[in-house]
DNA sequence: TATGAATGAGACTTCATTCAT
DNA sequence: CATGAATGAAGTCTCATTCAT
């Protein structure tokens, strides 16, 4: 259903052209991050599952960091994107009516993204306490540019008394942490036949809207 | 107001004693680690910090992985400690008569104690991925062992209508993230000056009891 | 009169390739344990002596074991030649009409061998009590081959009346202790001056021929 | 038949006295020694196989080298003492009529030592090579003195016409590689269900017997 | 562009030896 | 006498990176 290779829609910079080679490289590299973590990860290891000489990763990377970098920022790109829609103000007024749906739309998009992603999305958790490189520009694209597109939304729903009265970066936080659960128990600890997709997200849906309901 | 060498009431199964040297070597093992991580940590570095040889780590520590894992294992038993209340039962008739104060002691007790072991805390989410062995003790120590204790919780307070109805399993999750949601931005997230940790706390606690209430 | 790097001739396997690096390694390694013995021999002398850098060892044998066996296997391949010659049957009847002179080509073909290996026989002989890979490959190759071609030998000396009736196995071992004794004797023990070689040789002969011939 | 700790008759210089712990450390250092080789054994192996500190071995050895000499010295010794009998000469005259005799009696006696000191032999055997005092007793007392007892006995077999005129020293050879040979076979090589020891060393004097008369 | 041999710093680990107890 | 914690030099081996081909 997903081609092995849509790693590449969140890769490349639409510009980019890759030898074939340099994907090989990068597709390694992805699975062996992901599984034994960057500092773990050797380049002849990698050099080797990529079935290229190790001096031509360092033809196209000047170093390790460098492609682990390559790896991680683009993804953080693709991240925000649903965020940035231009004009979400309208977004909101005709597409999702109620925070319901909002929410429900959003939920599905982001396990679709990361259905595609779960390796690319691991090693970014993983490395980001690692990495100041990292921090740096997760919050600045995600959190900072997440968070301004976000308040709006928050005090859209707020205002239609959807939300409760409360700072949004609370609101916020509730949100994330209930989302971020949900994705990885979705696709981190629980085996998959323990997990039923619709129930579940119907599941945090609900607790979301309710938790974050006016009181009375 | 936290003394420096409370890692022990963590690390010490109240029984081992520990050597002088050793002592430093955790001390410094447990700072590096949560700094750069297990992988990116030399254990000659780890010497010098402790202000021992080389040698003097590999006397206690057969290898850097039985640093490691002596330092994470006794982790995990701590954690569940609360869970392990013999009577619990007992306690959620008397001492929690809503779930909202359930909620309220719950959160609180775990806060202190990762206020005590923030590094350790850090230490453990950050390895988990890596290695097979504190995953398998993960999940036989906390998973299983919690719960199990979570789940009579539960049901506990589904039975006196304080939750909706809803596989144990569900909440559970629910719950989870939320806490953990909490205490990532408490403790790692955000910067003191931008936390109120009294309102912050009602407003997570308000979010679960009103997210997992029944419907009506 | 016998050149430095004759070492080759019996280290290829005529097929493989060998890079200039590669080669100053064995000599060195070579050298060093022959002289000290494998367990007492570091890779950074090795290093040293063959004026590489010590990782230069490591991309071409994984493991300091891998680079001695490296060098005794084939050293071993080698010495089982002179008994594989196809039609030994032959062999014994055109060439060699009398034991005596079976005899003293075999042990004048050893001791050219020999003079050209002595490094290499020393490492075989002194590493043989402590790597089991090498008993294993000794018993393989030299024991069992070399025997089964002596064995016939020695039947048809039996034959001809030249050797007393006696289980082939122990005049193999009767000879074996002479020819290596000898061999000792020549090469290890004895400073060159007190060694008359070709008469040593005949005392040797006569020595085997008579001890090995029927009574009477 | 043989008692385990008979080792001190061979290493006790008959008036030094060992403690219980130094006598374990001797226990368990040769047979570490006689396995693994001087160079691959660690002192600390030492100490655990005999149940001491590895403090406690450097008490009694300033360094590992003075174990090892310590326990080979005596070793040699012991070899030469059936050498040392104070009236060779009459010993000849009288108890050993034929060079026959001698020789049975010779290489009995020899088994037997050897057979209460294998372990001692191989550590011995395989030391030699490497170790330059070991290499200076051995020539002192062992090659010196032994040959020098020797060359008496082959001289007064030569004037009995029972060995062949030939310098002592050859003959020497000749019968030592012999006599190692037989040896090395019984203890070493073969298997023991593969060796009659009665048949093998009549087979062994007969050969040598043989091999050292006069011609015709 | 791609290679892979070579590097040398540094990783983890072992070891003989010392010394306070 | 005996201990065993401590040492630091040295051991084997790995690694990111370079460079001639």
């Amino acid at each position: 259903m997903f081609e092995q290779n849509q790693i590449w829609d969140e890769l490349s910079l639409d510009e980019e052209e890759f030898t074939p080679k340099q994907k090989k490289i990068i597709t390694a590299a992805v699975e062996i991050f992901a599984e034994k973590g960057y500092a773990a990860t050797s380049t002849s290891e990698i050099a080797k599952k990529a079935g290229v000489a190790e001096g031509t990763i360092f033809r196209h990377y000047r170093t390790k960091k460098e492609l682990l970098l390559s790896i991680v920022a683009p993804m953080m790109a693709k991240m925000i994107a649903p965020f940035v829609i231009k004009d979400i103000n309208r977004v909101l007024d005709k597409n999702y009516d109620s925070l319901e749906d909002f929410l429900r739309a959003m939920i599905k998009n982001r396990e679709v993204f990361l259905e595609k992603n779960i390796q690319l999305f691991r090693i970014l958790v993983q490395e980001l306490p690692f990495h100041q490189e990292l921090q740096g520009q997760f919050k600045e694209h995600i959190a900072a540019k997440i968070y301004t597109r976000m308040e709006k939304v928050v005090r859209h729903y707020q205002e239609k008394g959807d939300i409760i009265d409360m700072p949004p970066e609370s609101v916020f936080r509730l949100f994330l942490s209930t989302i971020f659960g949900h994705l990885m128990a979705r696709f981190f600890i629980l085996p998959p036949d323990q997990w039923d997709d619709e129930k579940e997200m119907e599941r945090t849906i609900q607790f979301l809207v309710k938790g974050l309901s006016p009181n009375e």
